[in-house]
DNA sequence: AGAAATTTTGCAGACTGTGCAGTTTTCAGG
DNA sequence: CCTGAAAACTGCACAGTCTGCAAAATTTCT
């Protein structure tokens, strides 16, 4: 019952994740979001553009899709990790255990251009963002001992969620030079050691 | 030439301040943004429709104006501070030096409410506030001594932001209890000694 | 096969946001 | 005060988003 994984589920899945694909692949083509229509989205993915709307609230959204998969995982494997891990270890080794290394790293160069590019999409990220946010505070909070609306915890999951972002777009922008992990790594201690004391290697 | 204040430009500004207030006043009474057209704020200003498209590109900008303004003079306190502080007493000093305590508490929590129940507001206000980050991160790297995209000076205003936000939604849910000059104080106060070192006291 | 549940689709409708052109208002100088 | 230029306001048209609704098509189960 818990993933049975019926035929008509896999095929909305497929839907689904064919017409967050096309949204993307349009939006590099054409060089910016806004330059997409919903209509041309649906007609890639070979459904009519209604149908596109209930898959999807804006083509935002589709164009994020696997952004907002990837988090959804991060949400799970989280809860899992608090259990056996001091809490910020836990953040730190989950966003390590998305693997952003193994996925087609030119494709997701292009999805960072675009999102920085386009208004749009970088509300609709934040946006995301704050939703992971919403998601992860209860966890945090009960990890350290605090209510949800406390003040630590949520600037506890906050730091880590900026530096996962942050480091995630650094790492990007030079592929070549270290490991996501290592530069997640480094991220995290900036705001163990104390933010006042810098890093004494460059970078 | 500097601040010339042109009746004509007193004008302009006067009409924007109207037409963020309208699309506030209307979204409070109407318990919900979305419940709110542009063309009820623009009649409840006096200007056309059209016109307030001229000044805002949505109704969500309209409502979080006076944020944005906010904004803006934090900027610019914080480019006059770095030059007398170390950067992160500066990103500190200068957030309690916004003074948000003197405004209409009731009208703020009300926005915050407002918020916190709109996905398009919620967009909005973190769109604001990674512009804020890029209009920033000159000044903190500078300060650094790194470059703009170098890893320290992003996490250390990320950090520094991210606070903001959070003790400022922190201490608006009770602002009895606590000054938000003392709550942002606590709040960096945690990044400065190390996150995995949770604060002494409760909460 | 046949009934029930679910998904897809087209259509109508309200709303957003932008370009364009004409009108009105403001400003500066005689 | 008058006048021409600059700037702002406005109405209109238009492309596009997104939602509700009900009919058709599809899948699932018996």
């Amino acid at each position: 019952m818990a993933e049975p994984t019926g035929l008509r589920e896999r095929k909305k899945a497929a839907t689904k994740a064919a017409l967050g694909e096309a949204a993307l692949r349009l939006a590099v083509e054409k060089g910016g979001i806004e330059a997409v229509t919903a209509d041309e989205i649906a007609a890639r993915a070979g459904v009519s553009t209604r149908t596109f709307h209930n898959y999807f609230p804006s083509k935002e959204a589709a164009l994020l899709y696997d952004f907002h998969q990837t988090t959804a995982v991060l949400v799970a494997d989280l809860r899992e990790r608090a259990r056996h891990q001091p809490i910020w270890d836990a953040l730190r080794d989950g966003a390590i255990g998305m693997n952003l290394d193994r996925l087609d790293i030119d494709l997701m160069r292009c999805r960072e251009e675009l999102v920085h590019t386009s208004p749009a999409l970088i509300k609709e990220q934040s946006g995301q963002f704050l939703e992971l946010f919403a998601e992860a505070i209860d966890i945090v909070a009960e990890a350290t001992g605090c209510g949800p609306d406390d003040l630590y915890p949520r600037l506890l999951l906050g730091g880590a969620l900026v530096t996962i972002k942050t480091c995630t777009e650094h790492w990007l922008a030079d592929p070549e030079g270290r490991t996501l992990a290592e530069v997640i790594t480094e991220g995290f201690a900036v705001f163990e050691r104390g933010v006042t004391r810098p890093p004494a290697p460059g970078a």
